[in-house]
DNA sequence: AGTTTTTTTGTAATCAAAACGCAAATTTAA
DNA sequence: TTAAATTTGCGTTTTGATTACAAAAAAACT
């Protein structure tokens, strides 16, 4: 994926608007998740609350964003770093959330491990969120 | 765990109340994981959201039931079956979403595997979530 | 450039979920 | 049976998310 806003509006086939360009450049820069109120709270500009809903919407469907889940039932969003598209997101990677920071990152080098499910389970998705302390906070 | 309302709340040194022993009731019944919308919903007798709010917090808090993380940013919850206490819920097994049925499972006997995690983590407690299909709706 | 078409955005209104304070009711203990 | 402690229900408030629609902006086309 490019690693720039414009880039990446162009690769997606999106127009280039003032929000998703400063969204876009929230999430490269920053190297956590990010919830919706983490950016409705940290962009300067004061985009609507409504505009950032359909943004991420916008990013989630396109595959540029993925979600990951929040243990008190929220969800932040990061950059999709590989083979996502359209509808179908591929990811097998760790979710590590620090509880004395309370940020969350993708641990991307660091897959899932096999998991065997009971008889007649059809796995389509998995999501691993590990909580504990991140390094900075150790 | 004892398997009726009362002895669970005697165990677990609650006060015996109509609104405990049913949401206890409907936990030991259904074998999927319950939300706070299908307590409401599927309660007959009427009780108060916010009552339903507390009485899960207590449940939670005491180490009855434990949270199942949802895919849409939502809580499930379901009981603990074992050694869980006082603010400590230790459980090491699958939850499983069928997108069908929408309901979610314990898979109590399929406990999650070692997850590697980078220099400087600290695992505290892990969450997973594998989504699909259940042998119902296969 | 200027105009048209399409997409995106902001505002306001609506709806649902969750939290809080307090008085009434219920449970336990004395 | 009474008193103390806990739990519940109701009203209110706050917060989060969704919708409809008009205004604004972006791309396409003379």
């Amino acid at each position: 994926m490019e690693n720039n806003a414009l880039g990446i509006l162009r690769q997606y086939d999106l127009r280039h608007t003032d929000t998703r360009e400063n969204i876009l450049n929230g999430f490269l820069q920053k190297s956590s998740a990010l919830s919706h109120g983490d950016i409705e709270t940290y962009l300067t500009d004061g985009f609507d609350r409504v505009t950032i809903y359909r943004t991420l919407k916008t990013f989630l469907d396109k595959g540029i964003i993925h979600k990951i889940l929040d243990d008190n039932g929220g969800v932040k969003y990061a950059l999709c770093k590989d083979q996502c598209a359209l509808g179908h997101h591929h990811h097998d990677h760790v979710h590590f959330k620090c509880s004395a920071c309370n940020e969350t990152f993708c641990l991307e080098k660091f897959l899932i491990p096999e998991i065997i499910l009971p008889e007649g389970y059809q796995r389509k998705e998995i999501n691993v969120l590990v909580q504990g302390t991140c390094p900075k906070c150790n």
